[in-house]
DNA sequence: GCCCAGGGGGCTC
DNA sequence: GAGCCCCATGGG
């Protein structure tokens, strides 16, 4: 038989993507932003994420240089709204620094990094950790790397489909190791992981009645058994 | 007005 | 290497 966690995680995928379509998810105008994005959006909802690249966007500040250049303290200030404020200043900068002493803000250059690589050098940058790092290698250098979010965990767990240890790493080899490396379909996949979550699969109420995957879900399924 | 969302760093043991 | 606290906002 062939191997059980590669069709379920494409069973999945294709019951979430009949259900809501396309999300032609690009999470910024540019991948510049993306990246900047993958940052703030830590601990914080997209919504508030967008104030804080608008305030950005104003102030002239959306290219790696002006974000070198801008004072700390006022950086802090713009991105207020996507909340630990000084915090994320600081990991801007770090990754803004990293960017051009490694790359020299070229996005081709980074882009011809290889995964694995990429991957070690984006978290060895303070304020990237796994979750930020996949996201930066998938929506902005172009990777077929898995993004595990709170989304996925609590979604996947509900349908039983776990790995072995409760780890970002476990959940992550979970589904590299299960699927054909495929940047469209692994952005893909997200997307959808992250609209079923938010409209459907809450943390506090979820709508199991109206749940494309109640039928293979222990949460939804209290009716049957 | 409280409770909750929740990624990453840093510290302790 | 697991457990805990800190960072701060906005929405239920």
């Amino acid at each position: 038989m062939k191997n059980p966690h590669a069709e379920i995680l494409n069973t999945i995928y294709d019951t979430l993507y009949k259900c809501y379509g396309t999300q032609h998810w690009w999470p910024g105008e540019t991948a510049f932003e993306v990246m900047l994005g993958a940052v703030l959006t830590q601990s914080a909802a997209w919504t508030n994420v967008e104030k804080a690249i608008a305030n950005l966007k104003e102030a002239g500040m959306l290219s790696p240089d002006a974000l070198r250049k801008i004072d700390v303290e006022r950086l802090a200030k713009l991105v207020y709204p996507s909340g630990y404020f000084n915090a994320k200043a600081a990991k801007l900068k770090a990754l803004v620094n990293w960017y051009g002493s490694e790359y020299g803000d070229d996005l081709q250059k980074l882009r011809t990094r290889p995964i694995g690589a990429l991957r070690d050098e984006l978290l060895a940058v303070y304020g990237i950790g796994e979750e930020t790092a996949d996201s930066i290698l998938l929506y902005a250098a172009d990777k077929p790397s898995f993004v595990i979010d709170a989304y996925t965990r609590r979604i996947f767990q509900r349908l039983g489909v776990v790995p072995q240890n409760d780890k970002y790493s476990d959940w992550r080899d979970l589904f590299m190791e299960n699927l054909k490396p495929d940047i469209r379909k692994f952005n893909e996949y997200h997307a959808l992981v992250v609209h079923h979550g938010k409209e459907v699969c809450s943390k506090r109420e979820p709508d199991c009645e109206s749940c494309c995957l109640r039928e293979m879900c222990s949460t939804g399924k209290r009716r049957a058994d």
